[in-house]
DNA sequence: GTCTATACCAAGATAGAC
DNA sequence: GTCTATCTTGGTATAGAC
């Protein structure tokens, strides 16, 4: 009845809802969102399937909280672009982070390449994709037009359709992942794009 | 009781149990295996339920043959390599084709790509996958070597992991993808790697 | 707050009539 | 060969005891 115990109980409550929040995490990204049983996520948090409809209203709402809560930490990154004003710089630094989220968000990553994959599913979390690819197209955009490039929103989408196929390869294989070696070649590869047409 | 009834009967049952290739890669690509259900795929192929179990043994078999019949008409293909001798023609062959093979087998690849993304599903397939990305990464190889890359197999990696990116982009959305420029912008990344290093 | 028991339903698969 | 009816399982969600 004490506020201390009420208190105790909030950060219980807090601590168990955010461990079911990581396993179901990891368990979508694996298995897919149909793929996954809440009697699987119950088990592996340790708790009864009952106590699970006690945290979350079904099992619809606990995918929105995941996927909600990955965009939201993702959107949070600034990419280390106020490092410098360079745009050879920003180009580094956003190449660098990108490839470090990646490998420290796996299932997330995974998670959201699921999804994005699947029309049906999809559509729930459009909004939200947009959003972010518009953020992160806009911004390599401008770190384009920065290097003098002559077509900075295609090499822009470009940059972008080659971040996202360098996460699928490491979803699917995380070992066999030369990160180190791949920032490089990216930074080379793009550092130096076409500019105005010589003639 | 005559051959020619039975080669009548022969030739509906194939075509029938064609339709249900069809609607099943579509529907499989679209919702996901565990998305899909057997009478989903009955309805949309006009037949009943049961029926489905006279053609495969389960829903199980029917996603492998499936799979496996989209492995080999993707590796029939040669990408116009034969052509011509010349690296460059070669690469540029390569982009086109590969490229081409998306749009003109969207359902294919987006059932692909659901399945790498899920390590459960994979597993299952996961020899056939390998045997593909061998047999393309040697042939970009090859052609990186002639075109005297300093470093074959990482830009045959990058211009493999490039594909998949595009792939996935053309999946989500198939339209606002503007191949004929993505087409001429890899050609002209990937066609002059860096040569051996200038002192 | 947490568990067990259970209602309920959707989906895979089979049986049997035609 | 094809359909309808049915069995069976496994999964979501709820009820109710503690």
């Amino acid at each position: 009845m004490s506020p201390r115990t009420k208190q105790q109980f909030e950060k219980i409550r807090k601590t168990r809802k955010d461990k079911i929040l990581t396993v179901a995490l990891e368990l979508f990204a694996q298995n897919g969102y149909q793929g996954t049983s809440i009697a699987q996520i119950a088990k592996k948090a340790k708790i009864s399937k009952g106590l699970m409809y006690n945290y979350f209203k079904n099992k619809e709402k606990l995918l929105e909280e995941i996927v909600l809560e990955g965009f939201n930490k993702i959107m949070e990154l600034d990419y280390g672009l106020s490092k410098s004003d360079k745009p050879t710089d920003k180009l580094k630094s956003l190449i660098d982070e990108t490839l470090n989220n990646l490998s420290n968000n796996l299932h997330y990553w995974q998670l959201y390449t699921v999804l994005l994959v699947q029309p049906r599913v999809q559509k729930k979390f459009e909004k939200k994709f947009y959003q972010f690819r518009e953020f992160f197209i806009t911004t390599m955009t401008e770190i384009f037009k920065g290097l003098g490039s002559n077509n900075p929103e295609l090499h822009s989408f470009l940059l972008g359709t080659h971040f996202d196929g360098l996460a699928l390869n490491f979803i699917a294989t995380p070992d066999d992942f030369p990160i180190e070696e791949i920032k490089q070649a990216l930074y080379e590869q793009y550092c130096k794009p076409k500019r105005k047409k010589k003639k």
